[in-house]
DNA sequence: TTGCTCCTCACGTCACGTGAGGTGGC
DNA sequence: TTGCTCCTCACGTCACGTGAGGTGGC
């Protein structure tokens, strides 16, 4: 039987003497003779237990881990929850990374929508990254009531024209003004701008705000407090 | 302008108190006063600049490249760069964990296929996965050389047949044969087997080994080391 | 005065990397 | 004797967490 000496253990395997040290001081892999000198020297069936270390580090174990796993008496009866544990955290960590990705593919594309870059316009891009989804919430409830609201005029006009029943359109006329009142009320009131010049996020008067002229997701407001007159990007506040 | 206390700015961005003085101990995000009695205080910008580092957090950056950015004099001029190294960063864990998870589901699948389980044998399952790619690189060559001597093979014989051509089938015979003798001895001169029993790494003597029974992946032989006789799995072992 | 919050050390986590200064083995 | 490898401290990395022991501010 061969000996093998620290650095070639290390060599054999793809890890650096340190680590090969390493393990010895956290008991993971005790050499099995010491030379007169002191010096690890290491089995055949160190070397095997060694590639087996280094196979699970492959999979993504922590020493602790590996540690109980070969000072388990029945190592069998532990693998699978032991896999199970690992692959739950590896998917953890890997729908981490994606949602990682998603927000700097985001940022990305909104700093390339924005005219200049400054580290406080990072703050206005976090803000509306945060408040995009419940914003999107608010959309879709917009939408979905302008379609009932739609539905509603449309029906009873043509009741009307084709079978001259005229009294669901008198009846649906008061429901329509009413859910297009509470739509434009509920949307001014879920929704805040941020200033394009100081970055406040404030909520404008309801006058200014419903004739102002605006694209999907800007609005051109005045700032209540640098009066800077432009664009304002459309963000959730409720709670402002 | 309030101010806010270290725990009123930690509870604001969802972390820590001791994260807001660790961040002022880095110079990543020093508090814009202080009390009397020493006490950090924080204000309005303070807070947006906290908002900004948590966001950015999030995104995976490091404190140190936030602490540059925040600290370049052009933060726009180097955004763009600090974004693709990051994702760059990111894509590259990202295929870390895939690979890990990976690997993870097909021990998973070898431990369910193995009647027991050792740790010992986690070293074969190990080898065998490293070995998988240069196996089937093996596999692939032989199953393309022996495609070309099969249509070699019915090609010569259907002009014989059909044509009343013999010759072709005359010359083509010691070239099949010729393939299939090469085949033979680079196959067994590119695997190994792995002995279910001491998990020995062995080539097995040529003669045996050719008439001995198997499926695609194991083969029944007889290990030189423990001499036990059974299913041994195949395994890539052109250095042993 | 009593809680509550905050302060500063200072050590622990994780898996090593990186010297420093000394030595074994060919 | 000369390189080369190995040895043991011991500190550094990273982003905090976790006490310990003391204090500010309502």
């Amino acid at each position: 039987m061969s000996k093998y000496t620290t650095g070639e253990l290390a060599k054999l395997c793809g890890v650096s003497v340190r680590t090969v040290q390493y393990y010895d001081n956290r008991n993971i892999l005790a050499p099995s003779e010491l030379s007169e000198g002191g010096r690890r020297l290491y089995s055949e069936d160190d070397l095997k237990k060694m590639r087996v270390i280094c196979f699970l580090k492959e999979l993504g174990f922590s020493l602790n881990a590996i540690g109980e796993l070969f000072s388990e008496k029945d190592p069998g009866s532990v693998i699978a929850l032991l896999l199970d544990q690992q692959e739950q955290l590896l998917r953890t960590e890997l729908a981490g990374y994606q949602e990682k990705l998603r927000k700097l593919e985001e940022l990305r594309q909104q700093i390339k929508n924005a005219k200049s870059f400054s580290v406080d316009s990072l703050g206005d891009i976090a803000e509306q990254m945060k408040n995009k989804k419940k914003l999107f919430r608010v959309r879709s409830t917009m939408i979905a009531v302008a379609l009932i609201a739609e539905a509603i005029e449309v029906g009873t006009i043509l009741l009307w024209i084709f079978k001259g029943i005229w009294w669901p359109f008198a009846v649906g006329l008061p429901i329509l003004i009413g859910l297009c009142t509470w739509i434009s009320v509920y949307y001014f009131h879920s929704v805040a701008f941020i200033c394009p010049q100081c970055h406040e996020v404030f909520k404008p008067k309801f006058k200014e705000s419903f004739w102002a002229y605006h694209t999907p997701t800007t609005r051109r407001l005045t700032c209540p407090k640098c009066g800077h007159k432009g664009m304002c990007v459309e963000t959730y506040g409720k709670d402002i």
